[in-house]
DNA sequence: TGATTATATCCGCCTAGGCGGATGATAGCA
DNA sequence: TGCTATCATCCGCCTAGGCGGATATAATCA
C-alpha cells in the first residue's frame, strides 16, 4: 500500500503529469521536454529521476542524449492506470497544447535526434 | 492539469488510500475509520478533510456522527479512476486486512451506527 | 443544565520534496 | 586534446503537508 501510494505520488505534480502525457506519444530526450515544458533543465531532470525511481519510466542513453520512455507496467493496477492515462490525459486542453508545442518544436529543430 | 495533479495527490498518502478502499464498501463514520486504521482521530479527520477538498468524498452528519461516502465523479478520468480503484484496490493484501478488521469491529461493536 | 461523545480544528514540530542556479561528468566534435 | 552540448546532481532556500496531543464545537443524554 505504501508502494501504491508512492506510485500515485508520481502523478501528483503537474510537471510530471505533463511529462507522462508527452511520453505517451513516444520516447523523448531531456531537451525535447525542456523545449515543450519551458522549464529549466534541472527541474526536468529531477522529475524524470522521480518518475524513474517510482517505476514509471525507463531510460537509455544514445550518445550525448538520454532518452526516456514509459516503462512496462507490472501489476494489473499499474497496467490499467497507464491505459487510463493513455485514454484520458490526451483529452485535457493542457495536454493538447503540449502536443502542439512538441510538434512545432520538431518541425523547426532537427537537433536532438 | 493542476487540478488533475491535485486529484492524484489525494491518492499519494497511504492512510488516504486505505480510507478510500474502505469507503468503497460503503458509508463509514470517523470512529469506524479510527477503529480500522488505528490512527488518532485528528489524523483521520485531517485526511478526510483533504479527501473532501479534493472532491473524493462527501459527508453528511447524523446526530453526533459524521458519515463519509465516496463522491459521484464528474469527469470521465475521475469516473474511470474510481472504477479502477474499485476493481484493483481490493486485491491488495493491506486492503483485505482492513476489510477483515472492519468486519470484526462491526461484529463486536454495535455502537457508531 | 451539566456531563459525555463524536468530530473538527489548532498548534508546534518536522520532513519530503518543490524550485532553479551552479557545478560536475561524459560523449562527440574540431 | 581542448571545446561544446547534454544531462545528472548539488546546493540553499522555501512551502505543503505529514504527525499527534490539546482544545473547541455541537449533539445527545441523564
Amino acid at each position: 500500500m505504501q508502494t501504491t501510494a508512492q506510485f500515485f505520488k508520481a502523478l501528483s505534480e503537474e510537471p510530471r503529469l505533463r511529462i507522462l502525457a508527452l511520453l505517451l506519444s513516444g520516447e523523448l530526450c531531456v531537451c525535447d521536454l525542456m523545449a515543450v515544458l519551458q522549464l529549466p533543465q534541472s527541474t526536468i531532470s529531477r522529475h524524470l529521476a522521480y518518475l524513474h525511481n517510482t517505476g514509471w519510466v525507463k531510460s537509455r542513453s544514445l550518445g550525448v542524449w538520454m532518452y526516456y520512455r514509459l516503462a512496462e507496467m507490472e501489476t494489473p493496477l499499474a497496467k490499467e492506470l497507464l491505459e487510463l492515462l493513455d485514454r484520458r490525459l490526451a483529452e485535457l486542453p493542457d495536454t493538447q497544447q503540449d502536443y502542439k508545442t512538441l510538434e512545432a518544436f520538431r518541425r523547426t529543430k532537427k537537433k536532438c535526434a
